[in-house]
DNA sequence: ACAGGCTCTGACCGATCGGTCAGCTAATTT
DNA sequence: AAATTAGCTGACCGATCGGTCAGAGCCTGT
């Protein structure tokens, strides 16, 4: 048995993270499905109205979570427990969050996806705040942006068949390193001593 | 004066790395530069042949970087130098950068960006080599596609328009500490101070 | 004055795009 | 058994895609 409603979200997900929105025909879809183009649009009126679907999961998660995290400033160990959180979230919506950060800014006419920017934004805004350096809102960007991309480059980068809990591990002690607070002095030290090799 | 060749590759560069190569016509490129879709037929006989000329310095430039680096391995300083001319590249192609990382898997079968995704595996087998940990490996995705990522999202981020030798000094601060092998004791001990909070 | 490039253009081509619609089949409801 | 529904399909639509082509305008060298 097969739920084909489920399977075409599953399928589109991961072409549109792979190929872009708009490089990835319904026809494409339909064929890895084993259907045909109008049995895709029985299910879902539109291209868009499956985008929607694919992705709602993961806007509704990211949704929770800052509204959890916005209503209070975080502790050293909130944050750090955020960051166990967050890591989980990336796993789970990698590529939804490729999508996001990637395609974001090329598809804001799409409502569900201009949601998924402001996400984007509020949590840029909470990690780094206005009153941030420069090298805080970098580290924020390279956070972000590299963590979904190596998560969903895992097999061209020759450590896709790694547990799924090392990945989860090493990603919460990289992303820690890389975003804990500039005026921390057990972070400020690192570069520094890098430096002077 | 114009030069519309000139002005044809950096308009297709900046919109195939904003909207995708699938997501571009030339139509809208025709558009940016003021000119009709055959005006850019006449200058570049296709759209694939518009997109080499777009990252063709940018594959050139890469190319001897890599060529430079693997004929020896690197002292720790060498690995540092390599690191600030490796930044100054990643500032200077952002977007081809940002191309490649993004779009690379899904266009393979133009020449040029296949050539582009095997300068990118031989620059991970640089910095992960096979003996590498998954850590390592890890890290080297998040550094890579992290940077192209907050490069050519500066504005989104909320610091466009911060001066290039700011942006420069942060990255290399950043990266050093990203990418710095994982036995050197100097660069162990943050994630692990950091962890301890 | 004339010839030959260089740059640019609109008209046109086949292919593919997203989307509509009438109708088929098999299962379910009544 | 009859009627309804869910799932799916091919034929078809207008729009847009990348690309071709014959020619118009212009500038330069002779």
């Amino acid at each position: 048995m097969s739920n084909s409603s489920a399977d075409l979200r599953a399928i589109a997900l991961a072409e549109f993270a792979a190929a872009g929105y708009a490089g990835t025909s319904i026809h494409r879809i339909a064929d890895i499905a084993g259907l045909s183009k109008s049995s895709v649009l029985y299910h879902y009126s539109s291209k868009e109205t499956l985008l929607e679907a694919a992705v709602a999961p993961a806007i509704d998660r990211m949704t929770q979570i800052l509204e959890a995290l916005e209503v209070r400033t975080l502790s050293a160990e909130g944050r750090l427990a955020f960051l166990s959180e967050f890591v989980d979230f990336l796993l789970e919506y990698r590529r939804e969050v490729h999508m996001f950060i990637n395609q974001g800014p090329s598809l804001v006419d799409v409502p569900v996806i201009d949601r998924a920017n402001d996400l984007v934004v509020r949590l840029a805004k909470f990690f780094a705040a206005n009153t941030a350096s420069v090298e805080e809102k970098m580290r924020f960007g390279i956070a972000l942006g590299g963590a979904a991309y190596m998560l969903c480059t895992q097999d061209s980068l020759g450590f896709d068949n790694t547990p799924v809990d090392e990945t989860r591990a090493a990603l919460i002690t990289i992303l820690t390193g890389l975003l804990a607070p500039v005026g921390d002095s057990a972070n400020a030290a690192p570069s520094i001593t890098v430096n002077g090799i």
